[in-house]
DNA sequence: TGTACATCAGTGAACGCGCGTTCACTGATGTAC
DNA sequence: TGTACATCAGTGAACGCGCGTTCACTGATGTAC
């Protein structure tokens, strides 16, 4: 009832930033609007001023965390060439680490929506797989190796690696803390040892 | 209304079988318990007298999904052997494979069920858990390696990688198919080459 | 700078819907004699 | 083998609930003059 247009604005950007920490932890079915908007200070009416339907809102959500994940690479490439440390190492280290591990809301988003993308709508997907893409683009810049082709290829093979020991390690993690550290550790150890011994 | 007993365990077991495979393709929390007991032949009333609640079903359908998980391995373990091929080459055949890509209800219920089961109940996570262990008890003992601990880490991180690569590629089958391929292609070859140049 | 008015983000109640769950009832199955 | 009866899987309607979505309304913001 009377905001200003920085207000509004300012109140979408909080949904779609609920949006994309609450969907990654329980999921966007498990996930109301009436939450969302709560997040977001105002209440469930006022959703459609800014998207049309819940699925759009998704499609959003879908996008800031793809943004969100770039950034997080980024920072992490530009804080490894400011200590002078291999980019790719500092990555991996970070990415199989028990603090990744333990805060999906603020980690890879790629790991943490691989399981759900397949079940979203058409654009979420598309973002998602953008995302990736460019992901992976970046990561083969970095890599060693005789052609493009090559490094592109140690690119795809080590994030895959990566994500599917943090998958399998958050699968596990109440369950078996054992185990989940175990299959963190292992990769972490294989990834560095790969990185290593191609360098 | 009037079911011998045998029937009423069949219903039952209809039950958690169109569960299995209805929760990884949509998710726990999108079927329902009509669709779910329309499937096996009844009527929604009934589910009751089988379950104490859609929690316990999930529980039973994870327990349901392990079991056949198990048996994947160990009919794929058989058929190579009568082969007389290397088991494990046969198994990353196949787990990397497009028909295992294309065919979630009837796939490894760990990859199947790797992003979602963080969000399920203790019961189900348990069940999870002590199949992956499991799983990788199995492949540990096919490894070949110098001790025990080096033929077990060389099975977490084949499987890892294994569940990466075929989660990445599911993930974007849809929006970038050409993508897919590349992740699923280049996961098996590098497992296969891990495999080779340890034999 | 001050006044009049249009805009439109947010309110709050209501909508139809499908969900998980409950329940009184039915009637063939399976048991006891 | 035949009869009488208890069991209990399945029926179908109902429950409260929260969902996504709609809508008439409010009132501060922001614009036009």
């Amino acid at each position: 009832m009377g905001v200003s247009k920085r207000q509004a604005i300012e109140n979408k950007e909080a949904i779609v930033t609920a949006a994309e920490k609450l969907f990654r932890e329980r999921g966007v079915a498990d996930v109301g609007l009436s939450e969302l908007t709560k997040a977001a200070g105002f209440t469930q009416g006022g959703f459609y001023n800014h998207f049309k339907s819940k699925d759009a809102l998704v499609a959003a959500a879908m996008d800031k965390a793809m943004e969100d994940g770039a950034n997080l690479l980024l920072a992490g490439f530009d804080a490894a060439h400011a200590k002078a440390a291999d980019p790719m190492r500092q990555y991996a280290e970070w990415y199989l680490s028990t603090e990744h591990l333990a805060n999906i809301e603020s980690g890879c988003p790629l790991t943490a929506y691989a399981g759900d993308v397949r079940r979203l709508g058409p654009e979420a997907r598309q973002s998602y797989a953008h995302g990736l893409s460019w992901n992976i683009d970046q990561l083969a810049a970095l890599m060693d190796g005789e052609s493009p082709q090559e490094k592109r290829k140690k690119a795809v093979t080590l994030f895959s690696q990566m994500v599917g020991s943090l998958v399998l390690s958050r699968a596990v993690a109440e369950a078996a803390p054992a185990l989940a550290e175990e299959v963190l550790d292992d990769g972490r150890r294989q990834v560095l040892q790969a990185i290593a011994g191609a360098a």
